[in-house]
DNA sequence: TATATATCGTTAAAAAAATAACAATAATTC
DNA sequence: GAATTATTGTTATTTTTTTAACGATATATA
């Protein structure tokens, strides 16, 4: 797994989505699958998910396939979601209070410890047992619990002061949900998801031909 | 603009990238700009940006650059955001209501006109005066009201039955929330946003080096 | 057990995307 | 107003990504 920090982005982002497949199917007990079947269901060459799969090494068997459960394990590792995380999220708004509501990410190991707001009305409540907390205590609260990972749902004007606080108490991995591209230092992890940028795609889409 | 259908996927999905750093410096007043400063800023090549928007015609001027305004409209146009769009959101959940919430998207001429859920507790309530009506009024509602998109917020079980409505009942842009990816006709465009990809990503890199 | 079949891993070819180069032209300077 | 500079649009080159081809090997069949 040594070459892992030359595979491409587009193969890293087609990571989940096989995973999503594949837990899928050890779901509904499929047991072995072919890139052929496989690229059928995902809509993918069969010689690009044998490729894909060969930059971790090579998951199959000649003659058989892949073993299902085998082949979702191993992305799961690759991922790293074979571990477990502290997360919290600052900003309690709306998008905010359905992250910390969604049970997925936890069932993959993402524990969110607490959430952070500048409003008072909503320090002190809880959702899902998640307390909500003082946006003033976030920087001690990380380095207290070991925090890992953090989703910032704060407007877009605080977006980047909240990453840096988060940065400078420790956080390796910067989730952000503000509409603007958060900086961070080259050893920090970040995703900048825009939600509006889908709904634009597809507006252009949807105008095309 | 003919050359539409041509426009590579990735170019396309650039688009709303460069629509959010043309709107944030014409909010700031910049009047001009060029590719190279462009291209610092968004973290890509120059050459790349003109490449880009010479997909739709270039729309700068040698020796000075572009109109920040100007490009910013004409990508604007690209994207069909200068038009207006009647929107639903199936499943007034945590995710749903959110949705409704952002005041964004109706900046950009998509105006949420109805929820719809099973759960009779939320059947009646209102999100920013979006009324939250039940699920099986929805069909005729996107008939009777000229709906153009449907933003599913439902149970991964439920989303595939309730994307099939909405296409059956004329929507053409379908902007699915469940983690699946749904199904849809030729003529009707689909963005699968699969938020939990994202964190796999950034767990990926996390564990990278 | 030999033969046929399926299917992988891997190498080769093709296609697509990104980058670089440059001629054309507008703006600016002297 | 001529010369210089900036910067585009476009063509050429390089790199990356995807697809195809195929030998190797395991499974299934006769």
């Amino acid at each position: 797994m040594q070459k892992s920090s030359r595979v491409s982005e587009a193969v890293i982002r087609r990571l989940p989505k096989y995973y999503r497949y594949l837990k899928d199917m050890q779901k509904s007990g499929v047991e072995r699958i072919s890139s052929k079947e496989l690229s059928k269901k995902m809509g993918l060459t069969a010689s690009q998910i044998r490729q894909d799969f060969n930059c971790f090494g090579g998951f199959g068997q000649q003659g058989y396939g892949y073993h299902v459960s085998e082949l979702c394990d191993e992305i799961r590792k690759i991922l790293g979601l074979d571990k477990e995380y502290n997360v919290i999220i600052a900003g309690a708004g709306n998008l905010g209070q359905a992250l910390a509501n969604y049970v997925g990410f936890e069932k993959e190991g993402f524990n969110i410890r607490a959430m952070f707001d500048v409003n008072p009305r909503l320090v002190g409540l809880s959702i899902r047992g998640v307390q909500i907390l003082d946006i003033d205590s976030m920087g001690d609260y990380i380095v207290n619990n070991e925090i890992q990972v953090g989703i910032v749902c704060v407007p877009k004007a605080k977006a980047q002061e909240v990453t840096d606080e988060m940065v400078k108490r420790g956080i390796k991995s910067i989730w952000n949900f503000a509409p603007v591209d958060v900086e961070i230092p080259e050893n920090v992890a970040v995703e900048n998801v825009h939600l509006s940028d889908t709904l634009y795609t597809l507006s252009y889409k949807m105008n095309e031909d």
